[in-house]
DNA sequence: ATTAAATAGTTAAATAATTGAACTATTTAG
DNA sequence: CTAAATAGTTCAATTATTTAACTATTTAAT
């Protein structure tokens, strides 16, 4: 392998982890009762209207299983509620309760305002090729998901 | 708050979250026993030839109670061992073992190749611009966690 | 020099996320 | 119309995490 990848993926290894580490501790303390993955639940879900568990599934790249704890406990704490669907009754569809759109639209407020926080250190145009190589990697991830 | 920086938040978030979730679960695909998070503490203490407790807790981002607990899974598995310092004896200098050595290089080739294959799918110039950036968010981050 | 405060690490109890296998209910296809 | 596929849940086990209380050791203040 040639050296100078290699020197990038090290790079990258050792601050992607870092970064997120340190991201999701401080997004931590803007979501009081609710964990940091469970926000992201609610985010994908708010941002759908309605989805299904075999979606978060896929989204967060976990089993169902995974998603019917995390859901529960969602439940438990009056943020989602469930319905069941009208032309296909193995679909459950997972929907923000009232109580759960409000928390969300507030807090959303709170961490944008962390992330604006750090986003403005840097300029306009780093920002705009940094978010579109990452969606670039987004996507090579996803095909790379799928093919296997 | 202005709407051109509310949409770049809006895409970071997402694909942040994605980012990490599938390249999470693409890399557990090479570490057999090992989970993501001791890989990344093995790396950690490889790149530093021994360290503490306290200071895998700072990088983390986590409690030390969550590192005793880490490690000590680690230590059960053969990877590392630790140490009692000789200056102060308060200290307990984790290193790897042999076995956890071998293991952490045989494995980092395979991870190694994982990456490559994700980014040579883009330029290396692309590249490099979107490392250099994650490592002055991983600088900004750092300061804003000392200044709490 | 002795005591009080700080530091390094562990323990224990609780919660959360995750997996894998076995299961129910429903729909689709041969 | 039965067999296979799909949507979701349950259960048991493992891991990561937090908080509070604790032990052992070192540093600092009087």
């Amino acid at each position: 392998m040639e050296r100078s990848i290699q020197q990038l993926i090290e790079r990258y290894l050792s601050v992607s982890f870092l970064v997120n580490k340190r991201g999701a501790a401080l997004m931590k303390c803007e979501l009081d009762d609710v964990t940091h993955d469970q926000y992201y639940v609610l985010r994908h879900i708010y941002k759908r209207g309605v989805c299904t568990s075999t979606e978060l599934a896929d989204v967060f790249a976990v089993n169902k299983s995974a998603i019917t704890a995390m859901t529960n406990r969602l439940v438990e704490k009056g943020m989602i509620e469930r319905g069941r669907g009208e032309d296909d009754r193995r679909i459950i569809a997972l929907s923000l309760t009232e109580k759960g759109r409000k928390w969300l639209e507030e807090t959303e407020q709170n961490v944008y305002e962390l992330v604006e926080a750090i986003m403005t250190k840097l300029s306009h145009e780093e920002i705009e090729q940094f978010i579109q190589t990452y969606e670039k990697l987004a996507m090579i991830l996803q095909e790379m998901g799928e093919s296997k």
